[in-house]
Order: structure tokens, then sequence, then C-alpha cells
DNA sequence: GCAAAAATGTACTGACTTGTTCATTTCGGG
DNA sequence: CCCGAAATGAACAAGTCAGTACATTTTTGC
């Protein structure tokens, strides 16, 4: 029996498995609220059903703990992103429709956003070791990729486009949204994150990113067609 | 003699003023490394001149430290802000040196941007607190306000433009290059970090502001003039 | 020069925090 | 139903770290 190990596991003892699952889920929300050295043990533990025994039982570290959580962080959105199907959609649709989802998905994920954060204060040092996280987002580029290609060749988009970068384009905004909220928001005031200001920064980044990539005819056709079902000539 | 305190405080006692600003340059780095819980009082008194009592002398806590710290940050940069002039300078043109000097500017002093993260990470609690900084803040988008209005005046920029909307855009993109380049490097390599690609990409954030601000007319003009000094029919 | 105030050095403390020890319970297989 | 391994609970050990007490020196105003 192949499966024997498989199946047995799953009903193995009072669900060690679930145990793991309720700790790591207390673990990202502690380290997103707090940070790696902000955290504490002792704190995560009591937010479980279980006790700090069984974090070092089943993490050993402190650290250990800090990056399943970060990795937990990462499978989180990853699944969000999974829903997103551009298969269909011709190349500048497709685009349009990845930057604004990914708009709204980190604005739906704040915890993974300061996750990030947190990694990149320590250099992303943790980062570094999750094999698991750097192939997450390679996948993610790999979309991109599969719409510059496509673009390129029904002639929407420019020549030598670089998916990194332009991932880059889109990360930077979607990312500094959520980022740099707090600090924006003391500063300015909290006008540009109500429901319109939001929707009026994400119509800009969209434009702003096809603006990138696209031919100019292209472009000047995507906008005809985003701004309504009408073609360009029948609204003048 | 009313120069009396002023004069005198200087040569006050062994030179206290220096002992806080050693104090505050050591605070700044350490904590722009380590975090607010990340860093130690010990390490950062270490570095100094003098000793751990003298910190707490002079700032009384490790929160007191880390506030003089951030507004220490928020002074140094706004000082290299002030190098730039822009009173001249033709509304688009003083637009696209902005946004590239936010960008280089940036780069240079990653600390400055650390310290950022590390607020935000605190939901800008300690922020809050400081009038110095809300007040610095606002003197950065009363330049672009200028710019703005000075754009609208002679027809180059759109009408309805949200200076700080703008500033957003110019933050995002200058503050994303730093703050999350470990994460970025760690996934994608260092490729989009190199002096060429950092050229590439600054152009393309000042392309992308441009093309936000001006109106169509006022941008082809300005990329022509960005792009040599040659006027548009010449090159072809 | 002298008294008062400011500045500083040394050593210490009390609380907090990570991680462990040891004993106990639960469970699967035979 | 019993044995060994996995799982868990409760108290504890060791070290770390922010903050302080107390003594001493330096400077200033007079």
């Amino acid at each position: 029996m192949a499966l024997k190990t498989e199946t047995e596991r799953r009903s193995w003892r009072q669900d060690p498995e679930a145990v793991k699952r309720d700790i790591l889920a207390v673990a990202l929300s502690e380290f997103a609220e707090n940070g790696l050295s902000g955290a504490r043990v002792e704190t995560i533990a009591s937010r479980t059903r279980t006790s700090k025994r069984m974090i070092y039982y089943y993490f050993t570290d402190k650290l250990g703990l800090y990056t399943a959580a970060l990795e937990a962080a990462y499978m989180k959105v990853r699944e969000g992103e999974a829903a997103l199907d551009l298969g269909g959609l011709p190349p500048a649709r497709a685009l349009a429709r990845l930057v604004a989802f990914t708009f709204d998905h980190h604005r739906r994920n704040p915890d993974f956003i300061r996750m990030v954060m947190i990694e990149n204060i320590h250099n992303a040092e943790n980062l570094v070791a999750s094999q698991v996280i750097r192939d997450m987002n390679v996948a993610a580029i790999d979309k991109l990729e599969d719409i510059c290609k496509r673009g390129q060749e029904d002639g929407t988009f420019r020549q030598g486009l670089d998916p990194v970068a332009l991932h880059w384009q889109i990360s930077a905004a979607s990312f500094f949204n959520v980022s740099n909220r707090p600090t924006f928001n003391a500063i300015f005031g909290p006008n540009l994150f109500t429901g319109t200001a939001q929707a009026d920064l994400r119509r800009q980044i969209v434009e702003s990113v096809l603006a990138i990539a696209l031919t100019p005819p292209a472009l000047t056709e995507i906008r005809a067609e985003i701004a309504g079902t009408a073609a360009p000539g029948l609204s003048g």
C-alpha cells in the first residue's frame, strides 16, 4: 500500500496537523503585527489552543516559527492568485486585469504585505532560505511573461519588454499602497484611502502600466475599450 | 546682550550638544538596521563615545531615543532636498526633475527609507506625535502644488490634478525601489538594481508621472525635448 | 575660588523572554 | 491490552535587556 503513510498520517493522533495549522495562523498574525523581534512567543502561545511547548516541539525555534509563518503567508496569497484566470483574454486586457487584480489583492492581504516589509527589514535573510517562496514568485513572472509574449506576437506590446521590470512597476504601486498607508495617512490625511480615491488610483496604475507595455496605437484602442463598450469614433 | 544664551551655550560644557549628536547618529543607524524592538540600547551606547547612562539622561527612554532618531532622519533628508531648485524651470521640466531627484535621493538615503518602513510597521504611532515631521512633508507638497498650479496656468498640465496623489505616485516608485530591494533581489536576482537598469527604471518613472500630469500635446513636446535637444522633426 | 547645577561613570536590579527539563498522556500496532 | 513512540502539560533555568541608584566630576554664575 503506497498510500498507507498518506492515509494514516491524517487520522494519526488527535490531529497534530490541526495544532500546527493553529499555531501557524496565530504566528502569522502576530509576526505580521509586531515583527520578528517584536513578537513574543508566549503571546503567540497564549493565542493558540495549545502551549508554548508545542511551538518548540514543531518549529524548534522562534526563527523556525517565523520562517514557517512567512512561507504560510506566501502560500495564502498564492491560493488567492490562482483564482485569477487570464487565459482567454487578449494580452492588453489580460495585463489590465492582472494589474487591477494585484492592486486589490494586496489591499485585501495586509498581513502578507507586512510580512514582506518585515522580511525586507531583515534583508530577506529568511526568504533566501526558502525554495518554496522563490518558486512561487517565479510562477507569477511566468504569467506575465506569457502575456508579454502574446502581446508582442500580435503587435500590441512594445518590443524589448522586461517582464520582471513590469512586475516591479505593478508591485511598487500595489505594495506601497498598503505598506506606507500609516505614514501617508498620518501626514496627508486619509483622503487617498477612501473608496473613490482608491478606485482612481487603481485606474491610474492600470493606465500607467499599459502605457509602458503597449504600443501607442494599441494603447489608444484599449483606452476606448475600457472607457465604455463604444468604439472611439462613436462617442464624438 | 541678546545673543548671550546663543553664544555661551555653544561653549557651555564639554560639548553636550556633540554628545547628543553622537548618540543620535548612532541611534539612527542602529534603529534603521534593526528596528525599534530589534535595536539594543547597550549596542547603541557601545558605538557612541559616551555611555548608556547618557542616552537615558538626554532621551529618557528607548522610545524617546527612537523618536528623536526618526526626526533626525527626516531632517537629514530635508536638508538634501533643500538643494533642489526648481524655481526657474517650466512646469513640465520641473516635474521631471523633481521625480528624477526623488528617485536618486531615496536611493542615496536607505537609512531614511528603513526608518519609514519601521515606522509603518508600527502604524506610524511615533510619527503622529511629531509636528516637526508633519510640517516637513507639507513643505514637499507645497513644492508640487506650485508646479501643478503653474502647469495648469500655462496649459501644459491637466485640470483636476491632485498634488498629493502625484506625490503618492512619485513616492511609491522611489520608495519601493529601495525598501523592497532585498526581497526582490532574493527572488529575481540583482539585474534590476545595476546601474543601467536603474537608469532605465528612473526614466520610466519620470515618463509615467509626466504622462499622468501633462496634457497629450505637452507630453509629446517634452518627450522630444528630453530625448535630445533636437526638435522632433529633425531626427527622422 | 565656591556653591549649585549640569553632566557623566560604574555597577546593579528587576522584569521579561527564550528555550528546556521532566513527567504524563495519548495513540497506534501487534 | 500492552508496549513504544508520538504528543503534550507545568514548572523552571539561564540569559538578556531596559532602566536606575549612587557616586563623582565638570562647568557656570557669582
